[in-house]
DNA sequence: GCGACAG
DNA sequence: ATCTTGTCGC
């Protein structure tokens, strides 16, 4: 994907929100809730941090069976937009394309810290950056955006997402102490196997592995920026 | 109209 | 998300 087509899906300036909710339809048309994925060998995590304008994007890829690090990338850029529930999007896309674009070890699965299709139309961040490049996708969230669910109270133990009377992904007990987390498929990815695959790369921790790891690099490197050191 | 609302 | 130390509990 070259980067007019990159800003075509990813940047919102001079654009309205009615706008940016024409181009997540849009996205969307090509969403398949299929298991599109043979073997995975890889898979990644995406997270990103947050300084004055700046977004520090950061995304580590781990060996899917071990879930050690292969490799990690982070890209700093000037946040392009405010934080508008159900528009994240457009707040962090163009910033994790970017980064997905310098790996030299691609994932064969993302899991990003957002929503996925539990959405009010389907076009959470992960399900959106999926549907755009094309590969698989699956969000896990600390909080709901929208839906009901039963509460899990065993470690382990996971209750159906709902939403509009479909099943959109799932709330799970990933630690004793923590809430429970959100699951649900970004694109290519069954709403059975968005749970397998992040119980898979659970390590006692409230986050899966890609997710966790991607938080601390970021903010790791969001200390590093001459923004941040400069403070007074 | 009112309240809720990923990061 | 971000501003931040100590502190309760296993």
């Amino acid at each position: 994907m070259n980067n007019s087509e990159l800003d075509y899906w990813f940047d919102p300036s001079s654009r309205t929100l009615e706008e940016l909710r024409l181009l997540q339809n849009k996205a969307i048309g090509n969403l398949s809730l299929e298991d599109g994925f043979g073997k995975i060998d890889r898979i990644a995590g995406v997270d990103c941090a947050y300084y004055d304008d700046k977004i520090i994007c950061s995304m580590p890829v781990l060996d899917y069976k071990s879930l050690e690090l292969i490799e990690k990338k982070h890209i700093v850029q000037k946040v392009p937009l405010p934080y508008i529930p159900t528009y994240l999007n457009f707040r962090e896309g163009k910033a994790i394309a970017s980064v997905f674009t310098e790996l030299k070890n691609k994932p064969d699965i993302i899991v990003f810290d957002s929503c996925g299709i539990n959405h009010p139309i389907k076009a959470g961040m992960a399900t959106y950056f999926g549907a755009v490049m094309d590969i698989p996708t699956i969000g896990v969230s600390k909080k709901i955006l929208c839906g009901e669910s039963e509460t899990p109270n065993e470690v382990g133990e996971s209750q159906k997402l709902m939403f509009k009377g479909e099943q959109v992904g799932w709330l799970l007990k990933s630690n004793k102490r923590s809430n429970p987390i959100i699951i649900a498929p970004g694109h290519k990815v069954s709403v059975e196997s968005s749970l397998e695959i992040v119980k898979h790369c659970l390590k006692g921790y409230k986050l899966p592995e890609p997710t966790r790891l991607a938080h601390m690099y970021a903010a790791e490197a969001k200390i590093e920026i001459p923004e941040h050191k400069n403070r007074k």
